[in-house]
RNA sequence: GCCCGGGUGGCGAAAUUGGUAGACGCAAGGGACUUAAAAUCCCUCGGUAGUAAUACCGUACCGGUUCAAUUCCGGUCCCGGGCACCA
C-alpha cells in the first residue's frame, strides 16, 4: 500500500486512511440524542444485482453529500444502507448457474457492500437490512395478518401471464412480443386467486396529502396525482327493454358529463360485461366477438393506434328522461374494470363515442354549445365538441351551464332514484400476490372449511426454505409438501399454505421505517422510528417516482392507523436524481456503453470519481460521462493538494482584519462570499456543481494571491498574508469535505487540526468580510452596455448619474441626443434612456 | 392525443428576484520548462469586421410587454420524460 506523501496527492493511501479511521473511531454509528435536531438521510437502496453500476454511485454520492453537510451543520444524522434483496433475477441466476437464490444473493451483497465501503459512504453499517432476512419479513408478515384482520386485504381473480410450455406464471418483463421469453410460448391470459391490499380505501388521502410534500419535485407530485385520478360524475341507471330475468333489468354507467346526458343516443358496455355475456349466449357471432376482445392482453403501445370496433347486442336501453330506445353495443373501448364497465355514448361531445358512432352509423345530437359564441353553431363534422358551453336541445335543462346542469340533471336523477354523484379513482388496489419462489411468503393458509385463516402471530415468520431445487417449471414451493402441506390454525383440520409470495414492493414499501430501529426482535417498529421518521431527504431515481413512492406513502398511514408511527408521510424532501448518460443515451449492458465504477476508483480514487459526479451537472438532471472531465476532477484535487501541502500551517498567527490591506481584504472577500454561495447550494438548492465551481474559483484566486505574495519581502505584509490564506485553506477543505471526504480528513490533519473534519463545525461567513468599499457600476444607453466603472459603495445617486453621464464611451451616444430618463439600479447598473 | 420538463459556444454547463450572457470545467490552438515524454505553468478561445481600441450580431424560431428579456406573455418547431380508449 502507499503511504501518505506530504507533496504529492495519492488518492489510495489518503482513502486508505481516512476509512481507518472512520472504521476504527465508528464515526457513523448514530443513535438517538435528544439534545441535537435529527436529520434522517436516505437513498433508495440497491437490488443486489452484482454489482454496483454509475447509477448507484451518483444516487448514493448525492445522498452522502447530503448526509456529511447536515452533520457538519451540527446536526444528529442517520444515513442507513440495505438491500431490496428478494427479486426474479436471483432465480434466474438459480436457474442459469445451479446456485440456491440465497447463496447468490447473499454472496452479491457481501461484494456490493464492499465497494460502497470503498466509495467512503458514510453508512451507520450496524443497521444493515437485507429483506430476504426472516428477522426483516417476519414483520411484514405479521403486519399483513394485521391488515387481514382489519379488512384491508383480500383476494380476488386477477389476470396473469401464464406460459403454457413451461407451466409457469410470467412477470411483464419475461413477456417480449406476447411470447415467453424462455418457452417462446404464445402468453395467455388465465385468471387465478390473488391477495389485494385495499389502497384505494386511501386514494383520496394520498391524493389530498400531496399538498403537504412541498419539499418534492412538482412533477413527481403532478404524476402520482394522475395515477390516482380522481374524478367527479354521475352513476346512473338505464333500464334494459323486454328483459325479465331481474340482474338485468337496469344497467349502470359512470359520466363525469351529466350535461350531455340528453345527446345520449346509444350505450357501450365492455365486453366481459353481464348484457354482453348475456347477448352472446345465443349469439355465436357475437361469442366470438367477446372471445376474441377478451383474450386480447393489454398491450400498451398498440391500445393507441387499435381500432374502434363494436357489435349491437340487438338489446336496447330506455333513455331515463325521455324514455326513448337506445341500441346498446359491445365495444372494444370500454374497460370493465373502469366505472361500471359501460358508458353512455354522447357522440357530439366525446371524440371516442363520435368515432364509434361515424363508424357504426348511429345518430350525433348536438347538446352542448359553446359558452361564448352567440350561435350553437359548432362543426360536428369531423370532430366531437368536447368543451364544456351551454346545454341546447335539453328541454328543461336548456340554457344551463355545465355546473348548474350537473347539479340539476344530478337532482332530477336522485329524485327518481336513477342516479347519484360518485367520485371515482383511476387507482386500483394493489396486487400483492407474485407466483415466485424468492420472496416472502404470504402468511395465510387456506381451509377448505373456514377458507383462508392468518398465521397467528406464534407461528411467525413463515420462513422461505433457502435450499431448494429449480426445474425451470414454477415456484418450487408449489412442490414441496413440506411447506405447503400445514393445519388451519381455526379448526386444525387438514390444509394448504399459500405457495405465493409478496410483491417485492412490499419490502421496499416500508424498509425506511425499519432502518430506525432494525435490532427490535419482538416488534416492527418502537419508539425511535417516531424519532427519526419522517426521512428529512429521500434521494433515488425518478422511474420510482410512482408506485414505489406511492406505495410507501399508502404504507406509512397503514403503520399510522395500526399506531406504529405517529407521522401522515414518510419522505419530507425528495430528490429524483437524473440518468447518467455515456454518448447521449442511457448507460446499459444491452446499447455496451456502460462504464464500470472500480477500474476508475481504483486510478484516480473514490473522490476524485464522487467530485467529478457532483460537478458535471445538477443532481436532477442527466449527467453526461466524460473521462476526461474525471481527469479534470482530479487535476483540480492534485493541485490543491500541491498547494495545500507546500503551505507552512505552523504559522497560525490569529487574524487581524483591521490591519489587512486591499488585497488581503479582496481575498477574504471571496473567501466568504464563496463560503455564503457554497452554504446556499448545499443547502438550498442543491446545486452541488455549482458549489464546485464556486470552490474552484477561490482556489484561481487564492492561487493569484499566493503568486504575489511569494515576491513581497516585508515580514509585516508576509504574516497577514498567511493569516488570511490559512482562513482561505480551511474553509476550502471543510466546504469539499461532503464531497471529497477522505481527501479532506488527511489534508485537515496536515493542518493542524486535532479533531477530524467530519466532527468540525461548519464554518461561518464573517459578515464583516463581505463589505466592500466600492463596487462596480455598469452603464447602458438604451439598454446596451457601453462603459464599467469602480465607484463608492455608497456614493450619491446624483453623483453616480453624473460619473456615468461623463464617461467618454457614454457621451458618444449621448452626445447631441435627448435624455429622457435615467434608470439607477443602487449598486448595479445605470440605464440611461436617450432619443434622438 | 394529453400532462410535465427542456432547447444557451466545439462539449458538460452558469446566469438564484427581469439588470454585465457564456462563471467553472472539458476539448482545441499557441507558448514556457524538458534530451524527450509525462506532469506543471502561461496565453487565446461565441460569430463577423478590425493590428487594436471597438462596433455589429448572438441564448431553437416568429411576435409582444419593458428603460432593460436566456428569464415574463402569445404562437411555431424540435428533443426528453410520464400517462394513455378512465367515460
Amino acid at each position: 500500500m502507499d503511504t501518505i506523501n506530504d507533496d504529492q496527492y495519492s488518492p489510495q493511501a489518503v482513502e486508505a486512511a481516512a476509512q481507518q479511521y472512520w472504521q476504527t473511531h465508528k464515526s457513523f454509528k448514530v443513535v438517538e440524542d435528544s439534545s441535537k435536531e435529527k436529520f434522517y438521510c436516505l437513498s433508495m437502496f440497491p437490488y443486489p444485482s452484482g454489482h454496483l453500476h454509475m447509477g448507484h454511485v451518483r444516487n448514493y454520492a448525492i445522498g452522502d453529500v447530503i448526509s456529511r453537510f447536515q452533520r457538519m451543520q451540527g446536526k444528529n444524522v442517520l444515513q442507513p444502507m440495505g438491500w431490496d434483496a428478494f427479486g426474479l433475477p436471483a432465480e434466474n441466476a438459480a436457474m442459469q448457474r445451479k446456485v440456491a437464490p440465497a447463496k447468490w444473493t447473499y454472496s452479491n451483497i457481501d461484494y456490493m457492500r464492499k465497494q460502497l465501503q470503498q466509495l467512503g459512504y458514510a453508512y451507520d453499517w450496524d443497521r444493515e437490512i437485507a429483506t430476504c432476512h426472516p428477522d426483516y419479513y417476519r414483520w411484514e408478515q405479521w403486519f399483513f395478518t394485521r391488515l387481514f384482520a382489519k379488512g384491508l386485504v383480500y383476494k380476488k381473480e386477477a389476470e396473469v401471464n401464464w406460459d403454457p410450455v413451461d407451466q409457469t406464471v410470467l412477470a411483464n418483463e419475461q413477456v417480449v412480443d406476447g411470447r415467453g421469453w424462455r418457452s417462446g410460448a404464445l402468453v395467455e391470459r388465465r385468471k387465478i386467486p390473488q391477495w389485494f391490499i385495499k389502497i384505494t380505501d386511501y386514494a383520496q388521502e394520498l391524493l389530498d396529502d400531496l399538498s403537504k410534500l412541498d419539499e418534492w419535485p412538482e412533477k413527481v407530485r403532478v404524476m402520482q396525482s394522475n395515477w390516482i385520478g380522481r374524478s367527479e360524475g354521475i352513476e346512473l341507471s338505464f333500464d334494459v327493454a323486454a328483459q325479465t330475468a331481474e340482474q338485468y333489468r337496469s344497467m349502470s354507467v359512470y359520466t363525469t358529463r351529466p350535461d350531455t346526458l340528453m345527446g345520449v343516443t346509444y350505450v357501450a358496455v365492455a365486453p366481459q360485461h353481464p348484457l354482453a355475456l348475456l347477448a352472446a349466449e345465443n349469439n355465436p357471432e357475437l361469442a366470438e366477438f367477446v372471445r376474441q376482445q377478451t383474450n386480447i392482453k393489454m398491450a400498451e403501445a398498440e391500445m393507441a393506434t387499435m381500432e374502434k370496433l363494436g357489435k349491437p347486442t340487438g338489446l336496447q336501453a330506455i333513455h331515463p328522461v325521455t324514455g326513448e330506445l337506445l341500441p346498446i353495443y359491445i365495444a372494444n373501448f370500454v374497460l370493465m374494470s373502469y366505472g361500471s364497465g359501460a358508458v353512455m355514448a354522447v357522440p357530439a361531445h366525446d371524440q371516442r363515442d363520435y368515432e364509434f358512432a361515424r363508424k357504426y352509423g348511429l345518430p350525433i345530437k348536438q347538446v352542448i354549445r359553446p359558452a361564448d359564441a352567440a350561435t350553437a353553431a359548432c362543426d360536428l363534422e369531423s370532430a366531437a365538441f368536447t368543451d364544456k358551453g351551454i346545454l341546447i336541445n335539453s328541454s328543461e335543462f336548456d340554457g344551463l351551464h355545465f355546473q348548474d346542469a350537473f347539479d340539476r340533471i344530478e337532482a332530477w336523477l336522485k329524485q327518481r332514484n336513477k342516479g347519484e354523484k360518485v367520485v371515482n379513482f383511476r387507482l386500483r388496489d394493489w396486487g400483492v400476490s407474485r407466483q415466485r419462489y424468492w420472496g416472502a411468503p404470504i402468511p395465510i393458509i387456506n381451509c377448505p372449511d373456514c377458507g383462508p385463516v392468518a398465521v397467528p402471530e406464534k407461528d411467525l415468520p413463515v420462513l422461505l426454505p433457502e435450499d431448494v431445487e429449480f426445474d425451470e417449471s414454477g415456484s418450487p414451493l408449489k412442490k414441496m409438501p413440506s411447506f405447503y402441506e400445514a393445519k388451519c390454525p381455526a379448526c386444525g383440520g387438514d390444509a394448504q399454505r399459500e405457495t405465493d409470495t409478496f410483491d417485492t414492493f412490499m419490502e421496499s414499501s416500508w424498509y425506511y421505517a425499519r432502518f430506525a430501529c432494525r435490532d427490535l426482535s419482538d416488534g416492527m417498529l418502537d419508539k425511535r422510528a417516531d424519532y427519526w421518521l419522517p426521512v428529512d431527504q429521500y434521494v433515488g431515481g425518478v422511474e420510482h417516482a410512482i408506485l414505489h413512492l406511492l406505495y410507501a406513502r399508502f404504507f406509512h398511514k397503514l403503520l399510522r392507523d395500526e399506531g406504529l408511527l405517529n407521522s401522515d408521510e414518510p419522505f419530507a424532501r425528495l430528490l429524483t436524481q437524473g440518468m447518467v448518460l455515456k454518448d447521449g443515451s442511457k448507460m446499459s449492458k444491452s446499447k455496451g456503453n456502460t462504464v464500470d465504477p472500480l477500474p476508475l476508483i481504483e486510478k484516480y480514487g473514490a473522490d476524485t470519481v464522487r467530485l467529478f459526479m457532483m460537478f458535471a451537472s445538477p443532481p436532477d438532471q442527466t449527467l453526461e460521462w466524460s473521462d476526461s472531465g474525471v481527469e479534470g476532477g482530479y487535476r483540480f484535487l492534485r493541485k490543491l493538494w500541491r498547494t495545500i501541502a507546500s503551505h507552512d500551517h505552523t504559522n497560525t498567527t490569529a487574524l487581524q482584519a483591521d490591519k489587512l490591506n486591499a488585497e488581503q481584504k479582496q481575498l477574504r472577500y471571496k473567501t466568504h462570499s464563496t463560503l455564503e454561495k457554497v452554504t446556499d447550494d448545499c443547502a438550498r438548492r442543491q446545486t452541488f456543481n455549482t458549489a464546485i465551481a464556486a470552490v474552484m474559483e477561490l482556489v484561481n484566486t487564492l492561487h493569484k494571491f499566493l503568486e504575489q505574495s511569494a515576491d513581497c519581502n516585508d515580514v509585516e505584509t508576509r504574516i497577514l498574508d498567511n493569516s488570511v490564506v490559512n482562513e482561505a485553506l480551511s474553509i476550502i477543505v471543510q466546504v469539499l469535505a461532503p464531497i471529497v471526504p477522505h481527501f479532506s480528513h488527511v489534508l485537515w490533519l496536515q493542518m493542524g487540526h486535532t479533531e477530524a473534519v467530519i466532527d468540525s463545525a461548519w464554518p461561518s461567513v464573517d459578515r464583516s468580510a463581505l463589505q466592500q468599499d466600492s463596487v462596480q457600476i455598469v452603464v447602458q444607453v438604451n439598454g446596451k452596455l457601453r462603459a464599467r466603472f469602480e465607484v463608492e459603495k455608497n456614493i450619491e445617486k446624483s453623483a453616480l448619474e453624473k460619473l456615468a453621464l461623463d464617461h467618454e464611451h457614454v457621451r458618444k451616444y449621448t452626445d447631441g441626443a435627448n435624455i429622457r430618463k435615467i434608470i439607477v439600479v443602487p449598486g448595479k447598473l445605470v440605464n440611461i434612456v436617450v432619443a434622438d
